[in-house]
DNA sequence: TTACACTAATCAATCGTTTGATTAATTTTG
DNA sequence: CAAAATTAATCAAACGATTGATTAGTGTAA
């Protein structure tokens, strides 16, 4: 059946994008990969091209699924801009533990400077969601309900880079936090609660006049 | 001269912290590296042991700079616990131009898996610091000068995430800033500015009563 | 001479990729 | 329908290239 083949692709990817956001690109061997996911190496470039073309795969499966999500978020006109601040944090928050694999990826990609494609799309879609939030604060500002002296892309920059400084190190983070972020238990009922209910209250502290 | 030889070594750390930070252990070969330096590929090895030697050696000629940089201020009896802080803020944003592309590296490091030593180190450098600024928050709760029901490590969470945000990703940065990350007289004259004056507007919104 | 600094050449190992062969599944043909 | 032809999926083996590391040897200064 076709379906099989999707599954053992998808498969591939689930086991890509792990190994990936724990290596590194270069330090994930295509031998490994699919030595961990059960396929013979061939498989790899039979599927995806080349390794790169996989590396290029595991994103955009993702990809789609960001997209949409927070577009709905800013037209909505029967929230306050608190509200939909709220929101947001709340999805993010959700987010944080769900694809923390993924997301570590995401950044760890980043931050190299390759001359690719890839860096470039994914700076474009991250710029997307950043967008909405972007218009949020605006919005926020000109009904009077934020500051006016606010300063939005440090804003971006600190809601974002909170979160992955505790996924990103979790050494660190399980250090300071107390508990371990690599256990799925106490990401649920510890850091999703504890990052959600600090974000509001700083942003809250900050933005609110 | 050994002087001649402490200069070679000491060039040859820098052209490797740049590349390492740039490509990732992984990423960069030890021909890419002996080349930008301009020495023969076996120097690295007569000189360091090994690439993991040498990575190493990057990492521990920054180390002891660090260490005692902080100390002095938890100590200060003199200064109220936001004073404290408005220095360390001041401190952290002299930091983050001077030495970034070291914390690019360092926060690279921190976030693989490896089982070394090397991350354990890391993490005990950074736990050092950031014991620093938990005992500032703590002495400012206790003075009654800090709201009692302040989250202490979400807030460094906060203070590094940013600060690791805007440098790890100058892809994402720059764009949001409006300015190149990467030039050295923008950060000087825009970001450097732009990031203690935030950061200290957002902790003194959220921190004191 | 002796110890050190340095180089070109080379090493085995591993990298990502390709190959040719084999099997399984599907389609076409008689 | 059944046989033949075609396609897709999978594999072990091997490819050339590159990796980090080592060697044997050259030059140099004390």
């Amino acid at each position: 059946m076709d379906k099989d083949k999707i599954d053992k692709k998808d498969h591939i990817l689930d086991v890509a994008e792990r190994v990936f956001s724990d290596k590194g690109f270069d330090g994930a061997s295509t031998r490994l990969i699919s030595g961990e996911a059960g396929v013979n190496m061939a498989m790899l470039n039979y599927y995806f091209g080349s390794k790169e073309g996989l590396f290029l795969a595991v994103f955009q499966r993702k990809i789609a699924s960001f997209q949409n999500i927070l577009h709905n978020l800013g037209n909505d006109g029967s929230m306050s801009a608190w509200t939909k601040m709220e929101k947001y944090i709340e999805m993010y928050g959700d987010k944080v533990v769900n694809n923390n694999c993924f997301q570590k990826l995401l950044y760890q990609e980043m931050g190299m400077n390759r001359g690719n494609d890839l860096s470039n799309n994914l700076r474009d879609m991250l710029l997307k969601n950043v967008a909405e939030l972007e218009k949020i604060l605006k919005d926020g500002i000109t009904a009077g309900e934020f500051k006016e002296d606010i300063d939005i892309p440090m804003v971006i920059a600190t809601l974002y880079g909170t979160k992955n400084y505790i996924i990103n190190t979790p050494m660190m983070s399980s250090a300071l936090l107390g508990f371990d972020i690599n256990d799925e238990e106490s990401i649920e009922t510890k850091l999703k609660p504890q990052i959600k209910s600090y974000m509001k209250n700083l942003l809250k502290a900050y933005l609110l006049k």
